[in-house]
DNA sequence: GCCCAGGTGGGTA
DNA sequence: TACCCACATGGG
């Protein structure tokens, strides 16, 4: 498992290079992008942070003091605004009530205490909390989405419908646990699952993946 | 018009 | 645990 999972990292860095990931670089605005991005295109994202970076709402004193119905019009291209508005009202309440408001004192909890944390927030769920753990606080915590999942079915490394647990234990024990690795190997999954891994309509010839990939194998 | 995109929470059996 | 549903935009 080791090897298969290296030797993928190793063809999927060979082909698209590095990804320079998180989008984005400053923390605050990285974890409002990892609510906003659940289940939603990032091209819509990155209308929704524009909008609010324009409104002057791209920090926690700002955001958590804007109105609930202003904050729902600029993140409207996200899909479920309703809900991912109370979601980042969520986080800016737990963050005033818990760290005083100060990222930088939730950011230097220890990765199990800061997932933890972040795990009781209403709207933050496991891929989101590594998400913010690994691009905004840059300690490696593994990061599973669905393109993670879809590849590493498609090559016959998993079943598919295995826990999230399950598979980011699998990476965490496996590979050096290295903020680095983590961080350019989500990235590169992203960047091969959008190019040449969709659910439909797979592009199986010349894949990086081809020769250890058992989809491929059978596609031919 | 149809499908899908970097999920999560809440409910039920 | 496993499976259901709500949430509800925009681009290909």
């Amino acid at each position: 498992m080791l090897s298969d999972l290296l030797l993928i990292y190793k063809r999927l860095f060979s082909a698209y290079g590095e990804q320079h990931w998180w989008p984005g670089t400053d923390p605050f605005e990285i974890i409002i992008g990892a609510i906003l991005t659940q289940q939603v295109a990032w091209k819509n994202v990155e209308k929704a942070l524009a909008a609010l970076k324009v409104a002057d709402l791209l920090s926690p004193e700002t955001l958590l003091h804007a109105p609930l119905d202003e904050v729902v019009a600029l993140i409207r291209p996200t899909m479920y605004y309703n809900a991912k508005a109370k979601k980042l009202r969520s986080f800016l309440l737990f963050l005033q009530e818990r760290h005083h408001g100060a990222l930088s004192d939730l950011l230097s909890l220890s990765l199990s205490s800061l997932r933890e944390e972040l795990l009781s927030v209403h709207g933050i769920g496991e891929e989101t909390a590594d998400s913010i753990i690994l691009y905004a606080a840059g300690k490696p915590s593994f990061v599973i989405d669905a393109y993670t999942r879809r590849i590493l079915q498609r090559v016959g490394l998993i079943g598919g419908a295995e826990p999230y647990a399950a598979l980011r234990d699998l990476f965490m024990e496996n590979i050096p646990r290295d903020a680095k690795l983590y961080n350019e190997y989500h990235a590169l999954f992203v960047r091969h699952g959008k190019e040449r891994c969709r659910s439909r309509g797979p592009l199986c010839s010349d894949c990086p993946l081809g020769d250890v990939c058992a989809y491929a194998a059978t596609a031919k």
